[in-house]
DNA sequence: TATGAATGAGAGTTCATTCAT
DNA sequence: CATGAATGAACTCTCATTCAT
């Protein structure tokens, strides 16, 4: 890659990053583009060169974290055969990326939130993303039904129930910053999301 | 109660009646004080007679509905001595109010969500209330693990997952708009919760 | 009138003077709208809740002014039969009106010229009204021509070339700031447009 | 010359150009500084190479392009004797110019119009330009005058008007875009100046 | 007490100009 | 010399808050 090219997409790292952190911390409308060019060590003007405007440069930091956490995910998942285990991984997976992207965590679960009402186009591409990333649990889930090591049922409502779990203890974990990684939290998921909290008779 | 106090309280409760409706729809920062009064068919003026201002608005309706959730649960768990029986009636219950207050679901899903400014003091009403009722549902399940129907583990955990799980079921059902009542999702989570998702051998 | 009405017609009014002596001064892009509140002595804020945006203002100043100067035309122009005295009168009455407007004038001027490759529908109306005057001055002339009073030809070329003799002649009046009234150009437009400037033989 | 100042030459007629082209369509405001320098094929910081900033850029450009106006107009003129025949001449010339310089009419024209900032010492040299042109209508029709063959008056007041006619009806022509060649009006402002709209009797 | 017009701080965005490469 | 990325001042516009009526 020529060097020209290079320092572009460094600079436009760079911006995220920093828009990273000041979107974790403000979200959306209390983030001021001119505090994101100042954490980056940048002019203003400087941020337009590379995003046409505010809403363009969260749009495309969200899918750009978003398609991150996805690839990890599936990575890890690959081609495991038993839906048990894909699940297991699949928890660990996420546990872990968000173990590593904390600010992300953040934006992740306020868009998770409130986005859906923002019907604007804009937002189309990141919403099927996240979409997808539910697919991909719940297929998963209806695959573990097929072979009946699954219980039946809304293969979508499981997975969209595993996922308030796994947020929400995120969430909490990261409140409280206890020194505990974020990974203890998986175990804890998986066995509740499997087993139920219920002692069997 | 004397006529001044009691259309004191009646104004108080049209504006959060508004509030409550702008807020839900258009979030904290899209929301504007004049849209408010104009639906409570107020004065702009008038909102700053009866409430600081606008954090103190949205942290005081915030505080008030979280109240009523918590009394409603409370009804309903009543004396119940079964932990079981207690979770499923809490379940329930907060299934049966966010049925009945879609519009505040979607604030009370947007501060689950968002936690930043909670650290700051104007945010601590809110947030004492919000672990107020994480801790209700954590000492039922405690007592569940004391009477040995529940598993053993971090209850507060539990409590956490058991909320992550319902709320993100809700935001489903309320974007999805199927006719089906809220209601159903209720036994989903119940039985997720206690049996999980695997097929016992 | 209710007063609350009169009131907000005077702070329109206000507005528009001082935007009238703004833009006039600096067109419509070095004018600022801070600096036309300053001048009405209003804040800047203020200025938006009369008009919804820069653009509008100017267009509806313009299109206010375009209105004044078409209806003082119109009524000193009546119902004057012979067109030759029509036509006088017309430029006597356009010569009084710019001689009580001057700053309007040198909007008037302006966009004149460049309004027209402005093809937003915005500027559609405004087009029309100066349209509409230069089609006043075109029907007088045609109707001279048919009466035998004036020379054969495009009666809109005579139209437009009579609108610019008078646009110049005014323009380097107000230029030149002498002391005599704008009005002593009427007769130099008249005499020239009918006679023209050879001395017949 | 040198190859050096030769080429130098060459790169401001380039950006020359292009400047006629963006400031005709977009005016002063409207064009940018990189979008002219693009259409030149230069990069942004060239510009400034050779022109000090945008202001000298405009006006250098519209020096030069009246400069040619008035060297076209002046040749054909030339020792015309015949004061009458030399304004037909002067009206001609000043038509073929524009009808091969449409571009720069648009600018010349918002320069007649909007005089407001050739008050600052920056434009002077623009209006002494601008103004030498008039003084030279203005000392054809005075000759006129003296032989008799045109009727008295303030001469220059006879220039302007007649700088007017030929601007509005050129305008007129580049909005209209018929296919007509302009130079058909060069002979209706030639008759309407000498003899005027009014049929003699 | 209720009002809503007025305010101005602060946001997003543009672009003439500079300067390291 | 030529470049074009970087800059930040200046602009338009919004909205929480105030205050004269």
């Amino acid at each position: 890659m020529p060097r020209r090219q290079r320092e572009r997409l460094q600079r436009r790292r760079d911006i995220f990053r920093a828009a990273e952190r000041v979107f974790a911390e403000k979200a959306y409308h209390g983030a001021s583009i001119e505090e994101i060019a100042r954490l980056a060590e940048y002019g203003t003007g400087t941020v337009y060169l590379y995003f046409k405007d505010k809403e363009t440069l969260y749009v495309e930091l969200f899918a750009e974290k978003v398609g991150e956490l996805y690839a990890h995910v599936r990575s890890r998942v690959g081609a495991e055969k038993d839906p048990i285990t894909a699940l297991r991984r699949l928890i660990q997976a996420r546990t872990e990326f968000f173990d590593q992207n904390r600010e992300f965590f953040q934006i992740y679960m306020r868009e998770g939130m409130d986005w859906w009402w923002l019907k604007s186009d804009r937002w189309a591409g990141v919403r099927n993303l996240y979409d997808s990333y539910i697919d991909l649990v719940t297929r998963l889930i209806r695959r573990g039904q097929r072979r009946g090591s699954l219980r039946g049922g809304d293969s979508r409502h499981y997975a969209i129930a595993l996922a308030g779990m796994m947020m929400q203890l995120t969430r909490d974990w990261l409140e409280r910053k206890t020194g505990r990684p974020l990974t203890d939290s998986a175990a804890i998921v998986a066995e509740l999301f499997l087993q139920g909290a219920q002692v069997k008779k």
